[in-house]
DNA sequence: AGCACGCCGACT
DNA sequence: GTCGGCGTGCTC
């Protein structure tokens, strides 16, 4: 038996960013193991935080007296052996704490929250009674936290003794019960107790029987009503003569309540392959069955049929006794794509959607983690599934952006899948219509093996594309974001009763309110950025940190009345189609229109069933959606994205513009897209127009080597920010002095500079980007940097470190 | 994070 | 002379 436990603590600091060791007291010895949450003492005082459990021991080198453990909160280890290891791995390749990645593979539930409790142990004034108190004897220190001249009174009372401090850890994670009733008499007594009824009581006496025939069994008290037809009532009297006892069952909550799994004897069939697909899947059915942990770049045309080649692989790896993850872009997570998945594998699927409330993904995660669900399906996050014995990992979408993380942990889903792949040797399947230049760099390179799909399923011809460029329509008909060509053909599709899709832009985008008179632009107090404009909660928003303020009615520079609202939002759009098209109905989809729970999926079911003629919305719209009514796609405005001083800016611009045209003509009717913009000579759109990938890629791959842009040099970016300007710099011009020093000349540093957004959240922000191909020094410097700022000399300033970054602005 | 220790300025 | 500010270091 192992006396000392490895113990990861709740304390997200670079300084306690290691195991430490406990006893475990012989009470528990037999139910710790590797992978359990517990409740450790922690530094002075009587602080207790939640830990895992990472490694057992027989000795230890540290010095000190060990303490023994406090707690354990699971009964069975939350994190298994593969993710223990993940996590390490995920903590050091993306210089993250290694706490922050055990809480990042569990559902949120799993975190503990601490409170800290403030009781009054000894007889106190009556002016901290109740002004403080409130006549009670005890305190969250929540609730006094921001005032600090009751914190330095409560403070002197501490020293005097007078009241404690207290912490409580306290497990969220509670599984959702309804009431089940067990009979607590046997047969014979059950039969007793009828004897003496009134002949006259059947509820009773029906009551007994059915108790008779459950034997021991527990019974939720709904099926028992159910079944028997009796009311809440009698079973309440049952529980008084003392038949019976109500007890608590544990019940999964019903995320999809609203969709329906299909009964599992009425699954749909598989489609026919074409022999580009049957290709694709007898080669990575091969893998899954030679335990190869192959990467497959599946490149395919929209509507060629990549899903099916996902489905009929999954299906094998079942077949083998495997089990399967499919990962997709949270923005094409659609009622649509997961409604196929579960018609094919019924009750096998577990769905983990960024809109489940904390208590649904914490049940999709159990049912997952107990092997009832053999299938996951589900965005970024599900690429840490508890799935044990994995046999094909599949990320759709491959290039998209989203499966990068932007706060720490920043891990890159598509990364942690191969991770996962090797470690359970099993293939990982990368399906996208448009790869990101690395992974088509890879294929190349036969790093992955490249399937391709060159044909749409339907054998149509990829919908013609038009060009409309914007300047010349601005100067014939004047400003509108509406060109003629657009017009005449809704108005075309309008007559012949067929739909359209309208997609705007909203990529480097604002919408703001700016003063006509002064140039005055609306921007918010804490960050160095302009407020946006939401009609719904008819406020300014700022989107960096939430601030929230009234519409101005008035300039607050100049007090002109002349302040309007510029730039282009759907809202804006809509009612400028209301005019031009009055008769159109139209459905807007954007943020504001899909916060509610379920407004997504009811929309889109609206379009569908042709309850409106044109769908407005934002990059949402752009994929994965399939209308077979659909005959005209519009992009208003092709190039916002272009400008941003972003590397990806082409990249992103030719995928979006790709995507966006798959949406027309998927069924048998011809489809055409309209691209509106002010750049039409760009080789990103030129490229996206004549459906030209290969074209696309040379092109770019030769300006990202004339640059040193990746996929040719890998590159970090370091961040930092403090209250004061100068304080960001100094630290920033520190942190490059040794960088300077410790890499190797052939790496390349940028900056420092101001981010492009410099004052965030009242902190000003200062960056670095390192470009290299191979630096040894690297890895660990970074590390020390971390290390060391977190600790002296760099009072206030916060280093974050993103490697592979999305983004360099 | 949260707490203690220890070193300097401004008060009873 | 002490009280309390904050910079520094440690938590098994």
């Amino acid at each position: 038996m192992p006396e000392l436990a490895q113990v990861v603590v709740d304390v997200p600091t670079m300084q306690t960013n290691q195991p430490y060791t406990y006893q475990i007291p012989p009470k528990l010895e037999k139910q710790i193991q590797v992978g359990v949450r517990v409740i450790v003492p922690f530094g002075k005082g009587k602080r207790t935080v939640q830990g895992f459990v990472v490694a057992l021991d027989n000795a230890s080198q540290y010095e000190g007296e060990l303490k023994p453990i406090q707690a354990i909160m699971d009964l069975q280890p939350v994190i298994n052996p593969e993710l223990m290891n993940l996590s390490k791995w995920l903590a050091d390749t993306t210089y993250s704490f290694w706490i922050s990645c055990l809480y990042t593979m569990l559902p949120n539930l799993l975190k503990a929250k601490t409170t800290r409790i403030i009781r009054i142990i000894d007889e106190v004034d009556e002016h901290v009674a109740f002004d403080i108190f409130h006549g009670r004897d005890e305190l969250e220190m929540a609730a006094v936290q921001d005032k600090p001249a009751i914190l330095s009174e409560l403070f002197k009372l501490q020293k005097e003794g007078k009241i404690a401090i207290e912490y409580q850890v306290e497990d969220r994670a509670k599984a959702k019960t309804v009431t089940g009733i067990r009979s607590l008499l046997n047969f014979e007594q059950l039969e007793d107790e009828r004897a003496s009824l009134h002949a006259n009581a059947h509820a009773q006496n029906r009551l007994l029987s059915y108790l008779q025939s459950i034997g021991s069994q527990v019974v939720k008290q709904k099926d028992a009503e159910h079944k028997t037809g009796l009311k809440a009532a009698t079973f309440n009297q049952g529980q008084q003569k003392g038949w019976l006892e109500k007890t608590p069952v544990e019940v999964y909550r019903q995320p999809l309540a609203m969709q329906v799994t299909p009964d599992d004897a009425h699954l749909a069939a598989p489609l026919q392959l074409n022999a580009d697909q049957q290709n694709a899947v007898n080669q990575i059915n091969q893998a899954i069955d030679n335990h190869d942990p192959k990467v497959f770049l599946l490149q395919g045309v929209t509507g060629s049929g990549k899903t099916e080649v996902y489905l009929q692989s999954i299906a094998n790896a079942l077949q083998q006794g495997k089990t399967a993850l499919m990962l997709v872009p949270e923005i094409s997570l659609t009622p649509q794509i997961v409604n196929r998945v579960r018609r094919r594998f019924g009750s096998k699927v577990a769905v983990l959607h960024s809109s489940l409330s904390n208590g649904e993904r914490y049940d999709e995660w159990r049912r997952i983690e107990r092997g009832e669900a053999q299938v996951v399906v589900g965005a970024r996050s599900a690429v840490f599934a508890p799935l044990t014995n994995l046999g094909l990992i599949i990320l759709d979408e491959e290039h998209e952006s989203s499966y990068k993380q932007d706060e720490s942990p920043r891990y890159q889903a598509r990364e942690v899948a191969k991770w996962r792949g090797k470690y359970n040797q099993a293939p990982v399947v990368l399906g996208s219509a448009t790869p990101s230049l690395e992974s088509r760099a890879r294929a190349v390179k036969n790093v992955y093996h490249l399937l391709r799909l060159p044909h749409r399923v339907n054998k149509q011809e990829l919908p013609p594309i038009e060009v409309v460029d914007m300047r010349d329509e601005i100067k014939k008909y004047g400003e509108s974001n509406f060109s003629q060509k657009l017009l005449t053909d809704l108005n075309d599709r309008l007559q012949k009763n067929e739909q359209s899709i309208l997609m705007l832009n909203r990529r480097g985008f604002s919408s703001f309110m700016m003063c006509r008179d002064c140039g005055n632009v609306l921007k918010c107090p804490n960050c160095d950025i302009s407020l946006t404009l939401h009609m719904d909660t008819r406020t300014m928003k700022c989107h960096y940190c939430g601030h929230e303020e009234p519409i101005p009615r008035e300039c607050p520079n100049c007090h002109s009345h002349q302040i309007r609202y510029y730039g282009t939002g759907t809202e804006k759009v809509e009612q400028e189609l209301h005019q031009l098209l009055p008769q159109a109905r139209i459905i807007r989809m954007d943020v504001d229109t899909t916060r509610r729970k379920g407004m997504h999926a009811k929309l889109l079911r609206q379009f569908g069933q042709h309850q409106a003629d044109i769908l407005l919305g934002t990059q949402m719209i752009a994929k994965g959606l399939d209308f077979p009514n659909v005959t005209l796609v519009g992009v208003l405005n092709a190039d916002t994205g272009l400008g941003l001083p972003d590397f990806r800016a082409s990249e992103r611009t030719f995928d979006l513009l790709s995507q966006v045209s798959g949406r027309a003509g998927r069924a048998n009717k011809q489809g055409k897209v309209i691209i509106q913009t002010y750049n039409p000579d760009h080789y990103a759109i030129q490229d996206a127009k004549t459906h030209d990938y290969e074209k696309f890629f040379n092109q770019e791959m030769m300006l990202r080597r004339q640059a040193s842009y990746p996929p040719y040099y890998y590159t970090v970016r370091l961040m930092a920010s403090h209250p004061e300007e100068a304080k960001a710099a100094r630290a920033m011009a520190d942190i490059y002095g040794r960088l300077k020093q410790g890499l190797l000349s052939s790496t390349v540093i940028l900056g420092p500079t101001p981010r492009a957004i410099a004052r965030m959240k009242r902190r000003y922000y200062y960056q670095i980007v390192i470009k290299y191909k191979k630096d040894p020094y690297l890895h660990q410097l970074l590390f020390d940097i971390l290390q060391d700022t977190q600790s002296r000399g760099f009072k206030d300033v916060q280093v974050s470190i993103d490697p592979d970054p999305q983004y360099f602005m």
